[in-house]
DNA sequence: CATGAATGAGACTTCATTCAT
DNA sequence: CATGAATGAAGTCTCATTCAT
């Protein structure tokens, strides 16, 4: 009575689609926010019916979800030299580019907004980027020795830069520079000694 | 500005209902985000018609503009003393407790969400809070003798720290203890001596 | 602060919009059940946006329920002549008629089908349509002397001979005749005395 | 016209999946009604696929012709005992019962509302469910000496008892003591003799 | 034969905005 | 000035049906 177990019965599910409709829930997401983007957008830019993006997702929230959780962190990142400076300068760098690349401040801004209404997205974002994201400074800030701070206190310093600099509107053309900049001012504080 | 209490004549009871509007739109607004927020919903808050809202602005976005423009920052700021560190870690602490109170995250978040469709709004924030109350911490920070920082970046890590931490999810009871804390870290450094 | 409660304010509402919709409905649901009466469908015959039905009735069951609602029964019924026989049979043929003319069966059809779902609306049938169909019915044959069986029986022999004959597909033409028929098999009973 | 059961050629299970699918619809039918009912619903409760449906009816109102084509009406249908009043009590209470037991108005009601979209479902109701039905009611009646009303206009009074009961909400406990009732009234009269 | 994927049409509802009183 | 009515555009989700495996 039950069809063989070991098989797919009927027509498999495109991966391509898959990866398609994803990818462009991410990107409209980014571009316009939560409520902004529609269904009818994502299905379009990922050519795809509508319905098929119901099929594999039942809600909106459900397809956002595995949108955001779909993210990788971590790709490409720089292997640790030991030198904790210079790591954290690189690492540092490539947040902070990767960022400006993909807008992120925008994406993170939806899932602050949303919060209320949905707080599985922001809650996503801290287990699937901001956790793996932190840890990658982290792991670079404990090469360092005579650390006399706490370390998570330092990695939001760090981190945080980015974010306020972005919400004041200061705009920082060299990467490298303002990476060096501000992990000297975390590391060896802003006194002159 | 306020009308003649005294008079019936003029238009009674107008700068009431700006108020009142205004402060529904932003409560609306940090609970919901801006799409979230309806016209309706803020005429019922504020108890008048949501002709009367659109009489006063044109548009939705015009309203929202509104709202943030009328915000106001620098109310019961503590005057300076001359110790910067305590000055920084008293602003520091108080922005904190701000943010948290009003859910500050949430209204950032929607400007930043909407900076694609409402550049204004993330302008507005710029201008109207996000540039007061960097001075204030600029104005803390020059008082310290032997600044080797740039103070921008200063301020940027002190307020930073706030939002990546919100960002990560770390909470933080004590906010007096959390500001020692992040400012030692940032004038101090975090490396031992 | 609250407007005068005397005088309505704004706009009032079109009663003949709030007719032409309730009317509209009635007939699709007549024609099509439940289901299928799509509020489009309501809106264009109606004469008004769809926007104008959900300013009124907030769900479409809703508006069903007040389409309901307002179907008037007893409106032109002869009145009584103390004759129970002739008054019967001229109730009943008016009865068989007006449901012949609105189709009445299919829209007893739907509230039947939708039980499970939309008890209400045979709730509301029974109560503004049915009880009083049945009392007109009550009143003239509580005229006749030597009644010796239990009127709602015969009440519901009478009306169910219409339902019956509609289900089995009897077609009668002469409304009147037919209603003759049936009154004296009720009153005199099937057999020959 | 089933595949032999011994051979593992041909069609193995089909008649079972047929039965399986036609029974599922018309309890789905008789719950929900028509357009509510979904062929994701009968796939479901049938344990097939939405496919394997379509494979054998081509589209919706296909299947449900056949479902209610499948209904079959005279099983264990008590024996004649050449009393007619008491034959017609025990195939009313039998009917009544019948009904009660399915739901069986939900349905009738479902073929009702959709007489414009589907008119074959009232008539295949009628040929297969109202005929035999009827039929049963005139066997029995025309065992009865001294019949004097047209027998059709008896079993529609008969059988439209219980509907015009049901349409109006009167419930009866005891089915055998209602009919009894009815046959009675039909049979001898409502009036004192 | 049987399954599951894919789709286009459509339904209900929401909302910023414009009118009429 | 202030209110409430009226509306057009749009959004999420459902479903019968057709394809591909």
């Amino acid at each position: 009575m039950t069809p063989n177990p070991g098989r797919q019965a009927g027509r498999p599910r495109s991966a391509e689609k898959r990866e398609a409709i994803l990818a462009a829930t991410l990107a409209l997401l980014t571009a316009q926010g939560y409520v902004r983007t529609t269904l009818d957008q994502v299905a379009a830019r990922a050519g795809v019916s509508k319905s098929t993006v119901h099929l594999r997702w039942k809600t909106k929230a459900d397809l956002v979800s595995a949108a955001l959780a779909a993210q990788r962190v971590g790709d490409h990142v720089a292997p640790l030299t030991g030198d904790a400076r210079a790591d954290l300068v690189t690492r540092l760098a490539a947040f902070a580019t990767f960022l400006d690349d993909v807008r992120g401040m925008r994406l993170i801004g939806t899932c602050l907004a949303e919060e209320e209404h949905h707080p599985e997205l922001l809650a996503l974002m801290r287990e699937r980027t901001v956790g793996p994201r932190r840890a990658l400074f982290r792991e670079a800030l404990e090469q360092q020795p005579g650390l006399a701070a706490d370390p998570e206190d330092v990695v939001s310093a760090l981190i945080g830069s980015y974010f306020a600099d972005y919400y004041a509107g200061r705009t920082t053309g060299d990467r490298n520079a303002w990476a060096v900049r501000v992990v000297d001012l975390l590391l060896g504080g802003a006194l002159r000694r």
